[in-house]
DNA sequence: TTGCTTGCAAATGATTTGCACTGCT
DNA sequence: AGCAGTGCAAATCATTTGCAAGCAA
Protein backbone atom coordinates (compact mmCIF):
# COMPACT_ATOMS: atom_id res chain seq x y z
CA UNK A 1 0.00 0.00 0.00
CA UNK A 2 1.73 3.43 -1.10
CA UNK A 3 1.55 6.35 1.56
CA UNK A 4 -0.78 8.82 0.45
CA UNK A 5 -0.73 12.02 2.70
CA UNK A 6 2.21 13.27 4.23
CA UNK A 7 0.39 12.30 7.43
CA UNK A 8 0.85 8.36 6.07
CA UNK A 9 4.28 9.16 5.08
CA UNK A 10 4.98 10.46 8.61
CA UNK A 11 3.60 7.72 10.20
CA UNK A 12 4.82 5.07 7.76
CA UNK A 13 8.59 6.37 8.81
CA UNK A 14 8.01 5.90 12.18
CA UNK A 15 6.49 2.76 12.08
CA UNK A 16 9.14 1.58 9.63
CA UNK A 17 12.26 2.54 12.09
CA UNK A 18 10.52 0.37 14.39
CA UNK A 19 10.14 -2.58 12.22
CA UNK A 20 6.71 -1.95 12.02
CA UNK A 21 4.17 -2.22 9.26
CA UNK A 22 1.77 0.34 8.27
CA UNK A 23 -1.30 -2.20 7.67
CA UNK A 24 -4.91 -0.97 6.91
CA UNK A 25 -5.69 -1.78 10.29
CA UNK A 26 -3.40 1.03 11.70
CA UNK A 27 -4.13 3.41 9.01
CA UNK A 28 -7.83 2.61 10.32
CA UNK A 29 -7.00 4.10 13.68
CA UNK A 30 -4.80 6.97 11.96
CA UNK A 31 -7.54 8.15 10.07
CA UNK A 32 -10.00 8.13 12.71
CA UNK A 33 -7.87 9.96 15.17
CA UNK A 34 -6.88 12.39 12.91
CA UNK A 35 -10.41 13.51 12.19
CA UNK A 36 -11.94 13.23 15.27
CA UNK A 37 -11.50 16.93 17.24
CA UNK A 38 -10.11 16.02 20.33
CA UNK A 39 -8.23 12.15 21.74
CA UNK A 40 -10.74 9.42 21.56
CA UNK A 41 -11.51 6.64 24.27
CA UNK A 42 -10.98 3.12 22.57
CA UNK A 43 -14.79 2.44 22.80
CA UNK A 44 -15.13 5.74 20.95
CA UNK A 45 -12.55 4.73 18.49
CA UNK A 46 -14.38 1.15 17.52
CA UNK A 47 -17.66 3.26 17.10
CA UNK A 48 -15.68 5.40 14.45
CA UNK A 49 -13.86 2.61 12.87
CA UNK A 50 -16.30 0.21 12.18
CA UNK A 51 -16.13 -3.78 12.39
CA UNK A 52 -12.55 -3.55 14.68
CA UNK A 53 -11.57 -6.11 17.44
CA UNK A 54 -11.64 -4.51 20.35
CA UNK A 55 -8.35 -6.35 21.31
CA UNK A 56 -6.83 -5.63 17.84
CA UNK A 57 -7.48 -2.01 18.30
CA UNK A 58 -5.71 -1.66 21.65
CA UNK A 59 -2.58 -3.97 20.53
CA UNK A 60 -2.57 -1.06 17.56
CA UNK A 61 -2.70 1.64 19.58
CA UNK A 62 -0.29 0.20 22.12
CA UNK A 63 2.52 -0.71 19.64
CA UNK A 64 1.81 2.98 17.52
CA UNK A 65 2.41 4.38 20.98
CA UNK A 66 5.72 2.80 21.63
CA UNK A 67 6.99 4.01 18.22
CA UNK A 68 5.75 7.66 18.57
CA UNK A 69 2.36 7.86 16.29
CA UNK A 70 -0.13 8.07 18.88
CA UNK A 71 -0.05 9.34 22.15
CA UNK A 72 -2.36 7.72 25.52
CA UNK A 73 -3.70 10.29 28.05
CA UNK A 74 -4.96 8.84 31.24
CA UNK A 75 -7.00 11.33 32.98
CA UNK A 76 -8.59 8.49 35.78
CA UNK A 77 -11.73 8.30 34.32
CA UNK A 78 -13.24 4.74 33.21
CA UNK A 79 -11.11 5.12 29.87
CA UNK A 80 -7.72 6.22 28.41
CA UNK A 81 -7.60 9.02 25.68
CA UNK A 82 -5.33 8.38 22.55
CA UNK A 83 -4.60 10.99 20.16
CA UNK A 84 -2.15 11.33 17.40
CA UNK A 85 1.46 12.19 18.57
CA UNK A 86 2.04 15.67 19.08
CA UNK A 87 5.23 15.37 16.19
CA UNK A 88 2.31 14.68 13.63
CA UNK A 89 -0.08 17.27 14.74
CA UNK A 90 0.91 20.76 16.80
CA UNK A 91 1.44 21.22 20.81
CA UNK A 92 -1.84 21.18 22.62
CA UNK A 93 -3.55 21.35 25.92
CA UNK A 94 -6.12 19.72 27.30
CA UNK A 95 -9.94 20.93 28.36
CA UNK A 96 -11.42 18.26 30.17
CA UNK A 97 -14.59 18.13 31.64
CA UNK A 98 -15.04 16.30 35.00
CA UNK A 99 -18.63 15.68 34.58
CA UNK A 100 -18.73 13.37 31.65
CA UNK A 101 -15.13 13.32 30.99
CA UNK A 102 -14.60 14.34 27.27
CA UNK A 103 -11.68 16.45 25.91
CA UNK A 104 -11.53 19.37 23.75
CA UNK A 105 -7.88 20.74 22.54
CA UNK A 106 -6.62 24.31 23.20
CA UNK A 107 -3.43 26.13 22.73
CA UNK A 108 -1.71 28.88 24.40
CA UNK A 109 -0.03 32.11 24.21
CA UNK A 110 3.03 31.59 22.41
CA UNK A 111 4.98 33.93 25.07
CA UNK A 112 3.27 31.99 27.54
CA UNK A 113 4.50 28.54 26.51
CA UNK A 114 8.11 30.10 26.19
CA UNK A 115 7.61 31.14 29.60
CA UNK A 116 6.88 27.58 30.76
CA UNK A 117 9.38 26.41 28.65
CA UNK A 118 12.30 28.24 30.37
CA UNK A 119 10.36 27.95 33.80
CA UNK A 120 10.68 24.00 33.45
CA UNK A 121 13.98 23.47 31.90
CA UNK A 122 15.36 25.43 35.14
CA UNK A 123 13.09 23.32 37.16
CA UNK A 124 14.28 20.19 35.98
CA UNK A 125 17.82 20.66 35.87
CA UNK A 126 17.58 21.56 39.44
CA UNK A 127 16.50 18.46 40.11
CA UNK A 128 18.87 16.80 38.02
CA UNK A 129 16.49 15.53 35.45
CA UNK A 130 15.75 15.96 31.96
CA UNK A 131 12.48 17.10 30.49
CA UNK A 132 10.94 14.75 28.00
CA UNK A 133 7.29 17.00 28.29
CA UNK A 134 4.97 18.70 29.59
CA UNK A 135 1.33 18.81 30.30
CA UNK A 136 -0.86 21.48 31.36
CA UNK A 137 -4.75 20.27 31.61
CA UNK A 138 -7.95 22.99 32.09
CA UNK A 139 -10.21 20.81 34.24
CA UNK A 140 -14.14 22.68 34.05
CA UNK A 141 -17.43 21.74 34.00
CA UNK A 142 -18.72 21.94 30.48
CA UNK A 143 -22.11 23.35 29.53
CA UNK A 144 -23.97 19.87 29.33
CA UNK A 145 -22.88 18.89 33.04
CA UNK A 146 -23.60 22.24 34.75
CA UNK B 1 -10.98 12.04 69.54
CA UNK B 2 -10.11 15.49 69.54
CA UNK B 3 -8.60 17.48 66.73
CA UNK B 4 -4.85 18.09 67.57
CA UNK B 5 -3.46 20.01 64.98
CA UNK B 6 -5.04 22.77 62.38
CA UNK B 7 -4.95 20.43 59.64
CA UNK B 8 -6.61 17.96 61.59
CA UNK B 9 -9.18 20.54 62.73
CA UNK B 10 -9.67 21.29 58.80
CA UNK B 11 -10.06 17.78 57.93
CA UNK B 12 -12.13 17.03 60.68
CA UNK B 13 -14.69 20.05 59.33
CA UNK B 14 -14.34 18.72 55.56
CA UNK B 15 -15.35 15.27 56.73
CA UNK B 16 -17.97 15.76 58.99
CA UNK B 17 -20.08 18.14 56.01
CA UNK B 18 -20.35 14.98 54.11
CA UNK B 19 -21.73 13.20 57.58
CA UNK B 20 -17.92 11.42 57.91
CA UNK B 21 -16.12 10.94 60.94
CA UNK B 22 -11.81 11.40 61.28
CA UNK B 23 -11.42 7.84 62.45
CA UNK B 24 -8.16 6.28 63.36
CA UNK B 25 -7.86 4.92 59.74
CA UNK B 26 -8.47 8.28 58.03
CA UNK B 27 -5.77 9.81 60.70
CA UNK B 28 -3.30 7.35 59.65
CA UNK B 29 -3.45 8.25 55.90
CA UNK B 30 -3.93 12.04 56.12
CA UNK B 31 -0.89 11.78 58.63
CA UNK B 32 0.62 10.04 56.30
CA UNK B 33 0.18 11.81 53.79
CA UNK B 34 0.90 14.98 55.47
CA UNK B 35 4.20 13.77 55.90
CA UNK B 36 5.13 12.12 52.29
CA UNK B 37 7.37 14.85 50.28
CA UNK B 38 5.08 13.89 47.67
CA UNK B 39 2.00 12.13 45.96
CA UNK B 40 2.49 8.40 47.15
CA UNK B 41 0.86 5.14 45.97
CA UNK B 42 -1.14 2.70 47.57
CA UNK B 43 1.25 0.25 47.99
CA UNK B 44 3.93 3.33 49.59
CA UNK B 45 1.31 4.27 51.45
CA UNK B 46 0.56 0.95 52.97
CA UNK B 47 4.19 0.52 53.64
CA UNK B 48 4.30 3.73 55.77
CA UNK B 49 0.91 3.24 57.34
CA UNK B 50 1.55 -0.11 59.11
CA UNK B 51 -0.93 -2.48 59.45
CA UNK B 52 -3.83 -1.28 57.67
CA UNK B 53 -6.33 -3.23 55.25
CA UNK B 54 -5.53 -2.43 51.75
CA UNK B 55 -9.58 -2.33 51.24
CA UNK B 56 -9.92 0.02 53.82
CA UNK B 57 -7.33 2.30 52.64
CA UNK B 58 -8.68 2.24 49.17
CA UNK B 59 -11.90 2.92 50.90
CA UNK B 60 -11.25 5.94 53.06
CA UNK B 61 -9.10 7.04 49.87
CA UNK B 62 -12.42 7.42 47.98
CA UNK B 63 -14.21 8.82 50.55
CA UNK B 64 -12.06 11.67 51.36
CA UNK B 65 -11.30 12.27 47.96
CA UNK B 66 -15.35 13.31 48.17
CA UNK B 67 -14.97 15.04 50.79
CA UNK B 68 -12.02 17.25 49.70
CA UNK B 69 -9.46 16.02 51.83
CA UNK B 70 -7.58 14.02 49.43
CA UNK B 71 -6.59 14.58 45.79
CA UNK B 72 -6.06 11.68 43.53
CA UNK B 73 -3.75 11.82 40.55
CA UNK B 74 -3.53 9.28 37.85
CA UNK B 75 -0.51 9.90 35.57
CA UNK B 76 -1.06 6.23 33.66
CA UNK B 77 1.63 4.23 35.43
CA UNK B 78 0.43 0.78 37.67
CA UNK B 79 -1.21 3.25 40.66
CA UNK B 80 -2.51 6.21 40.77
CA UNK B 81 -1.17 8.47 43.49
CA UNK B 82 -2.60 10.23 46.29
CA UNK B 83 -1.92 13.80 48.01
CA UNK B 84 -3.17 15.85 50.12
CA UNK B 85 -6.19 18.32 48.83
CA UNK B 86 -4.72 21.63 47.41
CA UNK B 87 -6.88 23.60 49.95
CA UNK B 88 -4.97 21.84 52.63
CA UNK B 89 -1.64 22.48 51.59
CA UNK B 90 -0.40 24.74 48.83
CA UNK B 91 -1.10 25.30 45.36
CA UNK B 92 1.76 22.92 43.29
CA UNK B 93 2.67 21.15 40.60
CA UNK B 94 4.33 17.90 39.73
CA UNK B 95 7.52 16.40 38.04
CA UNK B 96 6.77 12.99 37.40
CA UNK B 97 9.50 10.60 35.96
CA UNK B 98 8.58 8.66 33.37
CA UNK B 99 11.46 5.62 33.35
CA UNK B 100 10.12 5.18 37.69
CA UNK B 101 7.00 6.74 38.03
CA UNK B 102 8.05 8.61 41.18
CA UNK B 103 6.55 11.93 41.39
CA UNK B 104 8.05 15.33 43.35
CA UNK B 105 6.31 18.66 43.97
CA UNK B 106 7.27 21.95 42.52
CA UNK B 107 5.62 25.65 42.54
CA UNK B 108 5.10 28.37 39.93
CA UNK B 109 6.62 31.79 39.79
CA UNK B 110 3.77 33.82 40.79
CA UNK B 111 3.31 36.05 37.95
CA UNK B 112 3.32 32.56 35.35
CA UNK B 113 0.88 31.46 37.86
CA UNK B 114 -1.46 34.39 37.74
CA UNK B 115 -0.92 34.95 33.84
CA UNK B 116 -2.20 30.90 33.14
CA UNK B 117 -5.18 31.45 35.58
CA UNK B 118 -6.34 34.45 33.41
CA UNK B 119 -5.70 32.42 30.37
CA UNK B 120 -7.43 29.70 31.34
CA UNK B 121 -10.69 31.14 32.19
CA UNK B 122 -10.70 32.88 29.06
CA UNK B 123 -10.47 29.33 27.32
CA UNK B 124 -13.38 28.13 29.51
CA UNK B 125 -15.27 30.67 29.43
CA UNK B 126 -14.84 30.71 25.38
CA UNK B 127 -16.12 26.85 25.66
CA UNK B 128 -18.92 28.18 27.95
CA UNK B 129 -17.04 25.70 30.55
CA UNK B 130 -16.33 26.52 34.52
CA UNK B 131 -12.99 25.97 35.24
CA UNK B 132 -12.46 23.84 38.25
CA UNK B 133 -8.98 22.91 38.53
CA UNK B 134 -5.97 22.87 36.39
CA UNK B 135 -2.53 20.76 36.47
CA UNK B 136 0.59 21.56 34.94
CA UNK B 137 2.72 18.28 35.10
CA UNK B 138 6.55 18.44 33.99
CA UNK B 139 7.58 14.87 32.18
CA UNK B 140 11.02 14.22 33.00
CA UNK B 141 13.90 11.34 33.28
CA UNK B 142 15.07 11.57 36.83
CA UNK B 143 18.96 11.24 37.76
CA UNK B 144 18.76 7.48 38.24
CA UNK B 145 16.47 6.59 35.96
CA UNK B 146 18.81 8.27 33.17
C1' DT C 1 -30.14 1.82 68.32
C1' DT C 2 -29.04 4.25 64.40
C1' DG C 3 -25.74 4.71 61.13
C1' DC C 4 -20.94 5.31 59.83
C1' DT C 5 -16.80 2.01 59.69
C1' DT C 6 -14.16 -1.90 59.00
C1' DG C 7 -12.06 -6.24 57.12
C1' DC C 8 -12.58 -10.02 54.48
C1' DA C 9 -13.60 -12.17 50.37
C1' DA C 10 -15.39 -11.84 45.94
C1' DA C 11 -16.45 -9.02 41.90
C1' DT C 12 -15.44 -5.59 38.34
C1' DG C 13 -13.71 -3.99 34.17
C1' DA C 14 -10.28 -1.73 31.30
C1' DT C 15 -6.38 -3.40 29.23
C1' DT C 16 -3.07 -7.07 28.09
C1' DT C 17 -1.55 -11.43 26.40
C1' DG C 18 -1.05 -16.54 24.56
C1' DC C 19 -1.83 -18.92 20.68
C1' DA C 20 -2.86 -20.51 16.19
C1' DC C 21 -3.60 -18.63 11.79
C1' DT C 22 -3.13 -15.27 7.95
C1' DG C 23 -0.60 -12.31 5.00
C1' DC C 24 3.33 -9.41 3.59
C1' DT C 25 7.93 -9.23 1.47
C1' DA D 1 10.46 -19.31 4.01
C1' DG D 2 10.28 -16.09 7.66
C1' DC D 3 8.60 -12.77 10.43
C1' DA D 4 4.86 -9.25 11.50
C1' DG D 5 -0.18 -8.84 12.12
C1' DT D 6 -4.80 -10.46 13.48
C1' DG D 7 -8.73 -12.31 16.23
C1' DC D 8 -10.37 -14.94 19.69
C1' DA D 9 -10.56 -16.32 24.23
C1' DA D 10 -8.49 -16.19 28.59
C1' DA D 11 -5.63 -13.79 31.99
C1' DT D 12 -4.17 -9.62 34.70
C1' DC D 13 -4.41 -6.65 38.28
C1' DA D 14 -5.52 -2.14 40.36
C1' DT D 15 -9.51 -0.82 42.33
C1' DT D 16 -14.29 -1.43 43.98
C1' DT D 17 -18.01 -3.55 46.45
C1' DG D 18 -21.30 -6.85 49.30
C1' DC D 19 -21.80 -8.28 53.61
C1' DA D 20 -21.62 -9.19 58.53
C1' DA D 21 -19.63 -7.44 62.59
C1' DG D 22 -17.67 -3.26 65.44
C1' DC D 23 -17.97 1.16 67.32
C1' DA D 24 -19.34 6.04 68.26
C1' DA D 25 -23.08 9.47 69.24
Amino acid sequence: MVPTTELDRAVTDRLASHDLRYTSGRRMIVSVLRKADGPVTLPELLELAGDVPQSSAYRNLSVMEAAGVVRRLVHGGDHAHFELAEELTEHHHHLICEGCGSVQDFTLDANLEIALDETFSRIASAAGAAVTGHTVDLFVTCRSCS
